[in-house]
DNA sequence: GCTAGTTAGCGTACATCGTTCGCAAACTAA
DNA sequence: TTAGTTTGCGAACGATGTACGCTAACTAGC
C-alpha cells in the first residue's frame, strides 16, 4: 500500500524503499524524460507510454514511482523550480520581485506547456517550496501581513503565467481562428461599430510597432 | 467537405445546410446539453458519448455539428457571452470595467469550468465579440491605442479567471495536498526560516479572518 | 408527383489513452 | 539459506476521440 489518505502530495512519500528489490529509475530521471518530450511535442505527448518508451521500459512500470498520470505533471512542475537562482537578498525588495518575475517568465518560455499547468493545477514540491521562501525572505521586513503576501505570490505567479499564454497564444492556431472570425465578421457588413472601434489603430493580428514583450511584462507587473 | 482551411472558426462555418435532410439538433441545444452536463459534473464528464446520450442520440451524430471535441468546447465558452447584461455606457468608464469583471466573476462561478477554458483555450465567438465590442465602446475616448485596449482586455479576463481559479482552489483537492505538504515540510524540522517567515500570521489553509473574496477582487482589479 | 442530389443520423470499428492485475525476478535482512 | 519485500512489466480492461459507410429523409427542379 503505497498510496495514502485521498489528499496527500507525492513528496510526502518515501522515494526509495529500504527493503526489497532496488529501484532502476529515479523519479528524477522520469521527470526529466517527461520534461523533455513535454518541451519538444508538447504536453499532450506525455503519454505513460511514451515516457515509458523514452526511457526504454514498461508503461505500467512507471506506476511503480507513481501513482497517476497528474502526479507525473507535478513532479514536472516542481522541477522547474530547480532552474531559478535565487541569491541572497541585498534590501531591495521590489527589484527582488522583478527578478524572480523575470526569471518566471525565461522559465515559461523555455517550457512552453508550464503556464497552463501552473494555472490548472498549481502545487507545491520541494523546488517550488524553495523558491516561496526566497520570495518570503524579500518581504521579511515588508508591512502586509502574511496571508496577504501569499496571496501576491499566487497572483504573481498567475499573472506571469497568463502573459506567457497571451504572447505564446501570438503565433499559435488559436489566434489564427480568432483573427480570421474578426475578420470575417468585421467583413460580413455587420458589427460598423466596432470596425469604427478597432479603426483607431492597426487591424488585429499584425501591430505596426510590436513593443518588447519583456518591457510590457514588466510594466504590467509594476504598473 | 465541411472543413476548410487549418485556421478557421467554427462560426465561419453555415450552421445549417441549405439543401438535403434538415437537421433535429440545433448548436445551441447540443451546446446547453454540454454546459448542463459540465456545471453538474464538471468539463472531463463532457465527452462526445456523454453529451450525445444526454440528447438521446449518437455520438457519432456530434459531428454534423462540430468538428471536434474542442469545437464543443469553443461554443460553450462562447455561450457564456450571453449572460453578461451590457447596458449603453453611460460616461464612467471605471465603473463600466468594473461592471463588466464582476458579471465575469459572477458567470465564472456559475460555470466552474470557465477559467480553465478561458485560460488554455481563449475563443472569440457571435457572443464573446459582443462582449469585446462593449468594453472598446467604454473606452472610446479613452487616449490608448487599440492595442493596448486589446491587451488590457485579454489582461482582465486573464486575470479575472485566474483569480476565480484560486478562489475555488480554496477548499478543491489540490490546495489539501500543497498544505498538507506545507504542514509535512515545516514539522520535518528543516526551513527553520520558511517556519519563521510564516509565523508571523495565522498557519495556512485556516485565515482567522477570511476576507470577502469579492472585495478582495475589486481591490486587485482597481487597486 | 417523380427523380436527382444532398445532407443527417448513427452503428460499428479503430487507435490510443490511463490504469489494474498478477506473476516472475531481484534484492535485503535475519 | 530462507523469508519477506519490492520492482519490472506483459496483458488486459474500460473509456476516449474520431473516421467510415450505409440508410433514411429531406429540397429543388422538372
Amino acid at each position: 500500500m503505497a498510496s495514502e489518505g485521498p489528499a496527500s502530495s507525492i513528496w510526502m512519500r518515501p522515494e526509495r524503499a529500504t527493503a526489497g528489490r532496488p529501484a532502476q529509475r529515479s523519479r528524477a530521471e522520469i521527470t526529466a524524460a517527461a520534461i523533455g518530450i513535454a518541451d519538444r511535442e508538447g504536453l499532450d505527448a506525455v503519454s505513460m507510454r511514451r515516457v515509458a518508451a523514452e526511457l526504454g521500459t514498461g508503461a505500467a512500470s512507471l506506476y511503480r514511482y507513481v501513482d497517476t498520470r497528474e502526479e507525473l505533471l507535478d513532479l514536472m512542475s516542481d522541477a522547474t523550480g530547480t532552474e531559478y537562482s535565487l541569491p541572497g537578498p541585498d534590501g531591495d525588495w521590489l527589484a527582488g520581485l522583478l527578478t524572480i518575475a523575470e526569471q518566471t517568465r525565461t522559465i515559461m518560455r523555455r517550457h512552453p506547456w508550464l503556464p497552463g499547468l501552473v494555472l490548472t493545477r498549481p502545487v507545491i514540491g520541494p523546488n517550488g517550496l524553495a523558491v516561496l521562501e526566497h520570495y518570503l525572505a524579500l518581504l521579511e521586513h515588508h508591512p502586509a501581513d502574511v496571508a496577504a503576501k501569499l496571496e501576491a505570490f499566487a497572483m504573481l505567479n498567475g499573472m506571469s503565467a497568463t502573459f506567457i499564454l497571451h504572447e505564446q497564444a501570438g503565433g499559435a492556431a488559436f489566434a489564427e481562428r480568432n483573427v480570421a472570425y474578426l475578420r470575417h465578421a468585421l467583413t460580413s457588413g455587420e458589427h460598423p461599430a466596432l470596425a469604427r472601434l478597432l479603426s483607431q489603430g492597426p487591424p488585429p493580428g499584425e501591430p505596426a510597432q510590436p513593443a518588447d514583450p519583456a518591457d510590457r511584462f514588466r510594466d504590467i507587473l509594476i504598473r
